[in-house]
DNA sequence: GTTCGACCGAAAAACCAATTTGGTCGATTA
DNA sequence: TAATCGACCAAATTGGTTTTTCGGTCGAAC
């Protein structure tokens, strides 16, 4: 299945992919046109003709990025059959994929002060997404009897925040093996609580 | 008990005191060592008698309101007799300490991007203290049969990412009556689960 | 439909003079 | 000895100008 010149080298992909690795390489500000333009062999005017902005070149990457991960997460957990194992599902696939964006964001930390407010609509929708995902999870584990949640709004909104604050010092920085087992942990705190019964 | 000349009224105080202000107002780079002199009713020079520099000056702000909040949450923790309630003391003590400090953080939210890197030690060392904090009632409570944690280190951790992920959307943003009982709804998550039993 | 050379305007960088400012020192006071 | 400060310095910052870079447009050519 790989005779044929494979759909996907169209020239925009081609663009993406150029502008992805010096993107990667150098950050957002201090990539120029004139770059992404060489690396894809095209002159820079050409460029435009498949994307109206630097911008726009950098929104598609990440959004592509962003659905791939997305995918990758819906196919984990409609693999599973309970809540509870979605649950878990939805937080390894997440740990993953996040893993694989490092690259990106690497380059982009010492520019993700700056006001590039771009970046943050992008996180934002993400966010959303994500707590949505979550909170469709929490909403048919409550309905199965399987969950007893108060406020799913708030858990769900919860959840999706310490996660995120969990990824940086648990896996940025502690990029081992055992880092699988402590969100292990982690779920059975929040499935099952601290309280001794 | 006030008849006397209070015996903070030491000229390391009154400089503190006169410099927190402007730090404030200004913020770190935009506060001059005359400024801070001057409202202490000082020569620029005999500050450097009390500081051995202005990142001198801020540190031991900055220690200072920490020591403070330390204090308050011990004491608020003290007050209580079981784990699960110290560690709803801890968790509300510490949200309405957070907000006290508002003020400087907000002067310096602009500045926080740039390198000062004593502010992350500030940070650090009093992050190790707080998972120190938290270890020690959660330790406390599974020796009392009260609580049953599989790994308390991570445990201990993992609240305390927690709670300073949810800091900012829930406490800053969200600044009304409300929040405490949303950080409740949270503390029965972590107590009971979400589990239905 | 695609590619590109030439060009534009705004933003950034480079440069420089003038000023500010963190910090030192020695003398003075008490 | 402890505390205060005026005078001073070197380094950083500021303000303003010039030069260069760079994102983006346009029209021609294929």
């Amino acid at each position: 299945m790989e005779t044929t010149i494979d759909i996907k080298d169209d020239v925009s992909e081609i663009i993406l992919n150029s502008a992805k690795t010096i993107f990667a390489r150098y950050g957002f500000k201090k990539t120029t046109m004139d770059e992404i333009a060489q690396a894809a062999r095209k002159g820079k005017s050409s460029i435009y003709h498949y994307f109206k902005s630097k911008e726009d070149i950098f929104k598609a990457i990440v959004e592509k990025e962003a659905d791939e991960l997305s995918a990758a997460i819906a196919k984990a957990i409609n693999a599973e059959t309970t809540s509870e194992k979605k649950i878990r599902a939805y937080v390894l696939a997440r740990m993953k994929g996040i893993n694989n964006l490092t690259n990106l964001y690497s380059a982009l930390k010492d520019e993700y002060l700056e006001h590039y407010s771009f970046i943050e609509n992008v996180r934002v929708k993400y966010d959303t997404e994500e707590v949505n995902t979550i909170k469709g999870i929490l909403k048919t584990g409550v309905e199965d009897g399987e969950f007893k949640i108060e406020d799913i709004n708030l858990t769900a909104f919860a959840l999706v925040t310490a996660l995120k604050g969990l990824e940086y010092p648990l896996f940025i920085k502690n990029n081992n093996a055992k880092t699988e087992k402590r969100f292990e942990g982690l779920l059975n705190v929040l499935f099952y609580g601290i309280i001794a019964r």
